[in-house]
DNA sequence: CCAGTCTGTTCCAAAATAAGGAACCATGTT
DNA sequence: AACATGGTTCCTTATTTTGGAACAGACTGG
């Protein structure tokens, strides 16, 4: 375990759910003997990946963290060419949309367009949740091979909302049917009460791969306007993909074949 | 030097006028042989902090830095406090507002205000800059002790814009006049044509420190505007200074002295 | 084809750092 | 005083990190 291994170990302890973390919360989630924690806790501080409040004691994420964060992928073509046509179809169909990459077989939103609908799904860039519960990720995930998936999975098998695919057998079929569409689908999954339509994008040049979705009430949601909201994803996909050279999306369907 | 020192003097290579660097750049900016940049690249890329654009081969932050950068005083009360009233003022005045910290003698944006002016001046968080050229910098400053000032001054002295301070001596002069009013100003400094007006809060209890600002085009805003928006800043800076117990704005001026 | 350049990667022994347990410290509570 | 909590420092051992050298792959020009 090297120095910066044991920096990341700690820095992934935090998240939207625990923000700030106390000493003996690192050192349990870590399991870092007291020392090596007193140690890494002192040198990231100094380091500005984390800092500490003078009152709480209680440490967070420093302030290189937040200039560095600014960059990520700050001036993507891809996102920005994703970002842009989705913020028109989040303008004519009213919903939520978000964009989001695939780390291991979790997802993490990068950006979310909001919808001008009343009854708002709200889930913000920075939202890290597992790929196999959410439309867009489970897109992402049918643009790798059977083994390459397999190989992401956690062991055991996560514990997943009721909809959700609980075996890799079932995500497996999932999967396929996605990539026989190129679109997916999720109800009453990652959030109860919330359904979303999504696909994925690929540049074939670079590799680079995102998720795009449309969330929408479940239950407010009827069939026609879930039609709608389809035809928009699939027109934006086409639009963007035949730009980047997607493989799935950016020739015709019937040549994809 | 440790190994996280030197994964952090690579990330801090990374910046806004440079958030993509090769391999030979990176080795150049950090003095680092080529055995141990390739081996902390390679770190620095399964850590996530880094990653790599399979194209290019240049090196860019990484989603690690995106989602801790997320955490970053997302919910700190001095800063939504501040930004909730800056919002009030800079729809008021139409100008446009900044919050930032400070880091050394560097400030760094972390929230922008925009205004509904339509000459505007643009200067989006992340941002990094010389405290001691702008109003809010040296406001920042201005609520340190003379020798912490000096202890924080890199050698030799920066250069700065012409209207920004030359030397030690000059910097400690508009401190001290920052100290007796409160308020500080810039015109034509950090960004030439444009001018700001802005002031520090400091939380009493946690230590944490602000700066505030307001800019404006320098040639298209008269005296009278200007006074409105030292006014608006004023009001603000008590209303707030009054709730986190500012030391300057948190009680009468008269008392403070 | 060969040589040179650029972008890296790997090897290896020495140097440096990091590690963990124990002792210690400071503060607060019973 | 004893105990609990949040740490810090010491010290010896183990592990990691280091940098120069050798190597590798891709590309370009003669």
């Amino acid at each position: 375990m090297s120095a910066l291994g044991t920096a990341v170990d700690i820095l992934r302890c935090f998240s939207e759910a625990r923000p700030e973390l106390s000493f003996a919360e690192i050192m349990a989630a870590t399991g870092l003997p007291k020392s090596s924690t007193s140690r890494m806790l002192r040198a990231l501080r100094e380091a500005r990946l984390l800092e500490q409040d003078e009152v709480t004691r209680r440490f967070r994420p420093g302030l290189l963290t937040f200039e560095l964060g600014r960059l990520y992928r700050a001036h993507d073509d891809l996102i920005g060419r994703a970002e842009t046509a989705l913020k028109e179809v989040c303008a004519r169909t009213g919903h939520t949309g978000y964009i989001a990459v695939l780390d291991g077989c979790d997802q993490m939103v990068l950006r979310m367009v909001p919808g001008s609908n009343p009854l708002r799904v709200v889930s913000p860039a920075g939202q890290r949740g597992s790929a196999i519960a959410t439309s867009n990720g489970r897109a992402m995930l049918a643009r790798l091979s059977d083994t390459e998936i397999l190989a992401r999975l956690p062991v055991p098998f996560p514990v997943l909302p009721r909809n959700s695919p609980h075996s890799p057998a079932e995500l497996l079929g999932r999967v396929a049917e996605i990539r026989r569409t190129g679109q997916s689908a999720s109800d009453n999954e990652a959030i109860e009460g919330v359904a979303s339509q999504g696909f994925a994008l690929c540049n074939r040049e670079t590799g680079e791969m995102i998720g795009v979705a449309v969330s929408y009430s479940s239950q407010a949601t009827p069939p026609e306007e879930r039609a709608h909201v389809a035809r928009e994803l699939e027109a934006m996909a086409r639009a963007v993909g035949s730009v980047i050279g997607d493989a799935v999306w950016g020739q015709s369907r019937e040549a994809a074949r």
